[in-house]
DNA sequence: GCTAAACCCTGTAGCGGCTACAGGGTCAAG
DNA sequence: CTTGACCCTGTAGCCGCTACAGGGTTTAGC
């Protein structure tokens, strides 16, 4: 048996901010441990593990709920994962369009970048967002 | 003079959702109309410039913050637009950086995606997560 | 003149994913 | 026995909206 964590080791060991941790408590992601006399939360060393999966998660860009389901998903190892494989695809889709937007942000700030007119009235900028025409 | 425009009418042409300028009101970005006797609020044809100004920004992904300082610069048509360049560049800087994020989480879904294993256990996405060294 | 629909008003609360307090209690080292 | 590091709860803030609830007004048609 392993000492109990306190809150703030877990939140060492699992790279999550240990208001976080509360707050994942708070949003069901996170199982409400056990409790010392004094009220104080003491965590397993499963908790660092599930702590880390959210995160990793996080990292991946999943949302919150969509991690609920993986992590439902994780809890049931006989059943076929092709769910867990759907949202992979649907996450796919989701960053490619992002990414596809924020390339076009980027291609029409390249044309704007690079201004040096003296003064705003005739700044790239300023006209890009005053002009009828800009960003379709 | 052309006729003052009701708030849903400037929505329509400025292309900005009704409860979004009131917000922007609220916001201090868009002035304080004038009132009819109801109370109704009344707008000029400057206004859905002004609108559309800001709709363009937030389309380039500019934060409300920085179209502030934007609206500001345009007011001082004098003014040399170096600080606009500036916001450029460093807005450039930030679309980079999310774009590079995004591609990371890209390639690592693009591994993790395909799994075809008929038991959560195995599932490719969950041992990601699980594992020690994923994303870094 | 009357009714119904379409519009407008204010104020408040919610989303997601945290983060940052305030105002306390507890525990360990010196 | 004090100091400081830790922990607790509860609430409010961030951004950029969006969505009500619960009212008032205007307009079109009959």
């Amino acid at each position: 048996m392993s000492n109990p964590l306190t809150i703030g080791t877990l939140a060492k060991q699992s790279g999550v901010n240990l208001e976080t941790i509360r707050f994942y408590e708070r949003s069901g992601l996170l199982p409400a441990p056990q409790r010392s006399a004094a009220g104080y939360r003491h965590y397993q060393e499963m908790d660092v593990r599930r702590l880390r999966f959210i995160r990793r998660g996080r990292e991946l860009g999943f949302s919150l709920e969509e991690i609920r389901s993986l992590l439902d998903l994780a809890a049931h190892p006989e059943s076929p994962c092709a769910s867990a494989d759907q949202m992979v695809r649907e996450h796919l889709d989701t960053i490619e369009a992002r990414i596809r937007d924020l390339q076009n942000m980027q291609a029409e700030l390249y044309k704007i970048a690079g201004c040096q007119s003296g003064h705003a009235e005739h700044c790239r900028l300023l006209e890009a967002l005053d002009s009828r025409d800009c960003c379709g």
